[in-house]
DNA sequence: AGTCGAGCCTGCTGGC
DNA sequence: TGCCAGCAGGCTCGAC
């Protein structure tokens, strides 16, 4: 699930439960997710309080008053949900309709109680995903950050920047897109998402960005401001839900509905004027969709 | 050095 | 109905 859209829905959505509350106690129901909890994992967050919940690319980082990060990645299947107290009940907050089956429950990993009130549960049936502490003074080092790109929504992210981050490339514009080190929270989805929007084959070489010169082209330019509309549109929405994702009220997201490649193969393209076919096929491991007619 | 495939783990879907 | 292969939104590592 998690791509910046959903991870961002999530961040907003644990804000409330988490700025400026400290998690009073911390469950560890196993001891590891995609990899073993540090030493003392639990001991370094209870009592602290969450000074700001932030995002970088698709990690949350919730800054303590300790000095330390403590910074969250969803994996493939991770959620989080708010609940009002006591996570072994079935009160969820006012308004959420998800109540989670029992099985469900099973992958309840992480239970962060907050002094304002409501619990924090942590679910990953896949455990792809993992959290990790590091001191804030050694961000610049971290190695899950330090070599990832700009915020694809942040000033530093461009039509030159991108021409200047693919140059050269002997790779697909999509395994590109896929690169955290050339832009930052994109997965699947969104990447299919934003070529098809801007016209271009994922096939294309990379390097095609830039002219010779190492001036953007018009296909860089149109490449951004796809990833911009298809991400604030995807945000707007509350992310994409196909199998896991959810908000932490318990509602999906609903962009999925306004998918015009992803998981439409055989359906006819949307582009106006266009009589070609939605086509799947995998590229760099991954299913990749797109129109063969005008993306090119 | 840059690029690509394998593997991590569980659950769901489609075909037989 | 039941079983099993194939597939899934991410990331790192090792091999070329």
């Amino acid at each position: 699930m998690p791509e910046l859209p959903e991870v961002e829905t999530v961040r907003r959505g644990l804000q409330p439960a988490m700025e400026g509350s400290k998690i009073t106690r911390l469950e560890l129901r196993r001891k590891d997710l995609r990899f073993p909890f540090q030493p003392d994992f639990a001991g370094r967050l209870q009592g602290r309080t969450v000074a700001s919940l932030g995002r970088r690319a698709k990690y949350l980082l919730a800054d303590l008053d300790s000095g330390d990060v403590l910074l969250m990645h969803l994996g493939m299947s991770g959620s989080f949900r708010v609940v009002s107290d006591a996570p072994d009940e079935e009160n969820v907050m006012p308004g959420a309709f998800h109540h989670p089956r029992s099985d469900e429950r099973a992958h309840d990993h992480v239970v962060f109680h907050m002094s304002s009130g409501p619990s924090v549960i942590y679910n990953d049936p896949r455990r792809f995903g993992f959290m990790k502490i590091f001191a804030r003074s050694e961000i610049e080092n971290e190695p899950f950050l330090k070599d990832i790109g700009p915020e694809p929504l942040g000033n530093a992210f461009d039509a030159a920047m991108l021409a200047g981050a693919t140059a050269g490339k002997k790779t697909s514009l999509k395994a590109a897109l896929l690169d955290q080190r050339v832009v930052a929270g994109l997965g699947n989805i969104y990447v299919c998402e934003a070529l098809f929007r801007s016209h271009l084959s994922p096939r294309r070489l990379a390097a095609t960005l830039a002219t010779k010169k190492g001036e953007p082209t018009d296909h860089s330019k149109r490449l951004v401001t796809a990833i911009h509309e298809v991400l604030n549109q995807a945000i707007k929405a509350g992310g994409s839900s196909l199998r896991d994702h959810r908000q932490t009220d318990g509602e999906l997201g609903y962009f999925q509905h306004s998918f015009q490649v992803y998981d439409r193969e055989g359906e006819p393209c949307q582009t106006d004027g266009c009589s070609g076919i939605v086509k799947r096929f995998v590229q760099n491991g991954r299913s990749t969709f797109w129109c063969p007619k005008c993306q090119r």
